[in-house]
DNA sequence: GATCGCCGTCGAAGCGCTTCGACATTCCCC
DNA sequence: GGGGAATGTCGAAGCGCTTCGACGGCGATC
């Protein structure tokens, strides 16, 4: 089933079926007719190696996710499948690599043409990918922000504008002395960035509101010790905002055990999913992943169409209040 | 930089490095070093698309990943990113797709020739694509089992088995009346197999071994009042299989809130990802997605060679035992 | 009524690779 | 030493599509 038994079915040339197919030419509508029915009804479908090769344009896109600890899968998955869905929308596939591929990976998918271009998730601060991405002549969409984005476009959640809104509802309900629990150690050493972003927001807001503010990052396993010597330092503490979700739940139920009480005695701010914040019963800022990951593509596509885009986007956060952040707080 | 180049520099004929590269003719030694040193130093990369075209090959593969509920998303992408690494120690690409393609996604990406074979996930018992993977032409395997696998080639985590292995662990150590607490209702409705498959191997080896056997769906939502009136109306219970990951934690709080200990109370086994019970402390069986996704690309490269490949294979579960289950239980 | 330009269609030339058959060589064995 | 097999290389044909230039026909224009 070749493009050319389609041709010979509708009574045309191939290229005139090529053109109703593409809608590079303008074609009759008698024609067109005809050629879309006979496609139709013989269930033609283009061969993609011969378009490829023909058109230079593979229509597929790479999707490169992270591997590595720390980051939140759920998170990846929900990117990944906004990205899917999204590329499909404009006609395109999605090429799945693995972090660990590396630089060759980059290299080997846009070099073979495999790909027209490329989506690098869980970008590092001075991430080694960076110059081949610059380098690589096929568009690219980072999500995430390395140190120098200069030359690149990238996109992500406001991490910054996120942890300033925590800080700035604290202080809204009255809290003086708020804490953030963050993402574990080797995050933050890492220098992936949205854990330090976060950071800097909350503290730059709390110290424009004139409230003290301590950052705390946390190992899943230390939930417990972190959140009971957190209380038992800082007694004046009433609020807190947690950015780490393996550890919510273990935290909250740390709380309880050294006799606060959420929300009587606690504000609790998550940074998490709106599905666990919600059974939680927790205010709470989710990361819109879908947005993140739709989005990315979208830039890509204009990209690919040749047209330009802003170098960075931040997606702003949503403060959804749920009943851990009550009006009135307890002391 | 196209082959021709490299046949030039390396003073041979455009198949000679056709033939150096896929090893399909027997090349001298001595030309295939220079046509190889060529390929190197003119970073010469073949075209997919050409390959494709000239070959019938692509060398990607598709992967059909689940969005719906009831799943658990680090299970699935652990196969996905497993899946990934396998496909590229055979020379082959992933193409992702979201279940929500549907049948039309299939016949889509099998019709253009973009893939070269299917893997698709979370298959339900009386799967609609069933009928299409049978007649498309391309080998493909299925992750799960529908109630109808003839003509397909199945790969799943042995569930009933490990259902079974629990259940006889719990016996082997004393119980007398245990409970399986499995998925959310929907999951059971929606006859994705694998929940029913665990019940099933649970009760078969209580009634083997003479042990009372009860199971619970359970919602997430629901985790509390699940545990809380499981004890109340069975007082005689003193083991418990958890199959559920995101209730393990609530589950085991409501435990403790209904004032019984684990282990001194109760045994508790987990089916849930090592890293998990291993923070919990849970003796467990753990879902090996790595080999699910791994073993799934090997049949299917085995399939893509001509070979043939048993229909189905079910991986054996391995139980850890921690401190959830002691020798001597307590009652 | 001749001219211009546009519209719709066609033919042919590739895109870069694989693969088949042919052709030399070389080697071995009788 | 000649026939046949094995080995190594080449040329050419094509894989199925896109795209460019060409061309015939037709309405608009002066």
């Amino acid at each position: 089933m070749k493009i050319s038994d389609v041709a010979r079915h509708a009574g045309v040339s191939p290229s005139t079926v090529s053109y109703v197919l593409s809608g590079k030419r303008s074609i009759s509508d008698e024609t067109r007719r005809r050629v879309l029915e006979s496609v139709r009804t013989l269930g033609y479908r283009p061969h993609a190696g011969a378009r490829a090769l023909a058109s230079s344009r593979s229509n597929v896109i790479a999707l490169v996710v992270p591997l590595r600890s720390g980051i939140h899968v759920p998170v990846v998955m929900q990117m990944a499948i906004a990205a899917v869905t999204t590329a499909r929308s404009y006609d395109h596939d999605v090429l799945l690599l693995t972090q660990d591929e590396g630089v060759g990976g980059l290299e080997r998918v846009a070099g073979t043409a495999l790909v027209d271009a490329i989506i690098v998730m869980d970008v590092e601060l001075h991430d080694v990918r960076l110059p081949v991405l610059r380098s690589l002549g096929r568009p690219s969409v980072l999500i995430g922000f390395p140190a120098d984005p200069t030359g690149l476009t990238c996109i992500d959640f406001d991490f910054e504008a996120a942890g300033a809104a925590c800080a700035e509802h604290l202080a809204d309900l009255g809290h003086r002395e708020i804490a953030l629990i963050g993402a574990p150690p080797a995050v933050y050493e890492r220098g992936t960035g949205f854990a330090e972003r976060t950071k800097t927001g909350f503290q730059r807001a709390a110290a424009d509101r004139g409230v003290r503010a301590l950052v705390r990052p946390c190992d899943p396993q230390d939930a417990r010790s972190t959140a009971t010597e957190l209380l038992r330092d800082h007694p004046g503490l009433t609020g807190i905002v947690i950015h780490n979700e393996p550890t919510m739940e273990p935290l909250l139920t740390a709380f309880r055990a050294a006799g606060r009480r959420v929300p009587d005695d606690l504000s609790v701010i998550a940074i998490a999913p709106d599905e666990l914040a919600e059974r939680l019963g927790l205010t709470s800022i989710a990361i819109p992943a879908d947005d993140v990951g739709a989005q990315a593509v979208s830039l890509l596509m204009t990209k690919l169409e040749g047209h330009e885009v802003p170098g960075a986007t931040l997606l702003p956060p949503r403060l959804v209040i749920r009943s851990s952040t009550p009006e009135i707080p307890g002391t």
